[in-house]
DNA sequence: TTACTATTTTGTAATAATTACAATTTGGGA
DNA sequence: TCCCAAATTGTAATTATTACAAAATAGTAA
């Protein structure tokens, strides 16, 4: 596990954000399933060790670890939102086929960026639709 | 107009897509508003010549015109599906404050994506967030 | 421990974007 | 003019997300 759960915590704790069992499970989920799940996949995994789970509660969370940095929300496509737990700069990329995302690393020169120049950058996506090796591999 | 509508009529007729009137309105003024809009606003802004003109109708033409690739179609955020008639690479930058969508240019060297050697790239999107320099300049 | 208060969770209802689908309309060719 | 295929329309259904109020919970001070 990259980020360790004690780091974490403690930089919780600092945004006084308090880690409830709910929350604690949530980001356990997503640091165990670096899959990009949807709320509901969340959700529904969840539900299965906490039968009193809300699903109002996975979007609340969501939505604190999204606004405390700690998780990044990223819509692709398909109207949906995925979450991921790693925060450091990389890309995403999409099979059309089987849907799988995958991370790339992937840095951006900012001196590229001449049209950007005066805008303020805080944030930065980037995301590949194609078809993955292993669909490839199928297709043939 | 960078892309002549001539043109761009002959290259649906070759994809035996028939131009009818809803749709060539759609491609009009996808052509004539380039700041991404949503089908809702497409929608209501055609209804006003077109009273007749059914939310259907232009879901399914900006479908068409997006499978042609005539039309691209980017979702940032806010689950909510934006239309361009830009096909050629280029990157877009969200303005958090105004909610403006720029555009602006990129170009990423296949050659640094060493984690995508043996993926089929079809579609590159690049999504930027951040404050816009006029909203920069309002701020202070 | 008990009482109190603020925070969190829960569940239901509302909202909003998109899609499904059947009926009607339209347009081009025989 | 008639016919057929394709396009459009309108309504209903679906899905993700949010709003909100009530219930549960946790931490703190007496």
């Amino acid at each position: 596990m990259k980020t360790s759960f004690e780091a974490l915590k403690q930089q919780l704790k600092m945004k006084n954000i308090s880690l409830s069992h709910q929350r604690v499970k949530v980001l356990e989920y997503l640091a165990r399933n670096r899959c990009h799940p949807t709320a509901d996949q969340i959700f529904t995994e969840l539900q299965k060790d906490l039968p009193t789970l809300s699903k109002t509660t996975v979007y609340n969370t969501l939505k604190i670890l999204t606004e405390a940095g700690v998780v990044r929300a990223i819509s692709i496509e398909d109207n949906e939102i995925r979450y991921d737990i790693e925060i450091e700069d990389h890309g995403h990329f999409k099979c059309e086929v089987c849907g799988t995302i995958y991370n790339f690393c992937i840095d951006i020169d900012s001196s590229a960026l001449h049209d950007l120049n005066n805008f303020k950058i805080t944030d930065k996506n980037v995301y590949f639709k194609g078809v993955c090796p292993r669909c490839l591999t199928n297709i043939n």
